[in-house]
DNA sequence: GAAGTCTATCTCGCCATCGAGATATTTCCA
DNA sequence: TGGAAATATCTCGATGGCGAGATAGACTTC
């Protein structure tokens, strides 16, 4: 038994006529992520940033060459606010990770660009940090983690349809 | 394909021989729970509390008659420092949601407990909650649903076993 | 039974993020 | 063309949480 089968007993002896899906399924995937946190804030920690930063530095060595990016897609991407984005930026910038580029048309817009050293840096801790998730996953067999991992998708796939449902709601209601 | 199957194939470009079964696997976890947040604080918020305030109403309230805690239960419990309780447990007693109680022989501790607002507020929250997390999870079936849920409790239950050894490792090193 | 150690909780300074407003630039139309 | 509206980003005040240190009380051992 996990510690959210035991919540979930507590609450069915409190409230026994409340459906806990929701615990079972979505409360689960927020106590696992909580758990897991701080090893993976370690292997950020050692290379000199945080979690936060490794998710700039993550999106623009991922977007491929030339590892630039406007501003609006990194928060969005990050799903942080534009002046969290401006903040992380400043401190990449001072440990040379990141270089600001006027590189465009659109003079409202500083795209954000890897440095050389901040490549390698991302590079690095991304390898580090794969490695400690899966050895996390160690235990489950080769068709448990497809099969998860499908379900996972399948999962994500209709939240986001659900909440898409939900913002027209929203919209809809003036 | 969802959101996390893009980003994966991102990697593979970047950085082909690295294994991402972790971003498969934990990086679902995080993007559903992010994605889902937002609905969740919006229950809340209409109870005039925010989710911490709630985490510690609810953790109360499942712990059953007659509702009370020690602080050291509830920060160890809620994963956050004594420093952050403390402050919350001030919001909540402002609003009259708990109260401290010395109850006890050993003097050191202030026990918390909730007050018949508190539990009648944290009660309806909680349905509030369960309801709109059901609603998220509309679309899976029944037997997907219950399935789902038995891999994600094995899951956490390596979670657990995987982080215990991390922590036995560390111990061991001086 | 008193010194030393452990435990429970709070205080306080620090930091990351939010989000509303400010600024600069571009786009859209009449 | 001349604004009006939209867009991209930054600034700044407020807030929540962290975590080291402080404090008070409880336990242990000789």
């Amino acid at each position: 038994m996990d510690h959210l089968a035991a919540r979930i007993e507590q609450w069915r002896r409190e409230l026994p006529d409340v459906d806990t899906t929701g615990m079972a399924i979505l409360g689960r995937l927020r106590w696992i992520t909580l758990q897991v946190r701080p090893s993976i804030e370690a292997v950020f920690a050692r290379h000199g940033i945080d979690t936060g930063e490794f998710d700039v530095l993550s999106t623009l060595l991922r977007s491929g060459p030339p590892y630039r990016l406007r501003p609006t897609e990194l928060y969005r991407s990050l799903m942080i606010s534009s002046g969290g984005l401006t903040a992380r930026l400043d401190r990449l910038g001072k440990r040379g990770l990141i270089q600001r580029t006027d590189a465009g048309k659109d003079k409202r817009s500083l795209p954000v660009e890897l440095t050389e050293e901040g490549r390698a840096l991302a590079q690095a801790a991304f390898r580090e940090d794969m490695a400690v998730e899966r050895e996390l996953l160690s235990g489950l067999s080769e068709e448990e983690t497809r099969d998860l991992a499908e379900r996972l998708e399948r999962l994500a796939l209709h939240i986001s349809t659900a909440l898409d449902g939900q913002k027209a709601d929203d919209s809809e209601r003036p």
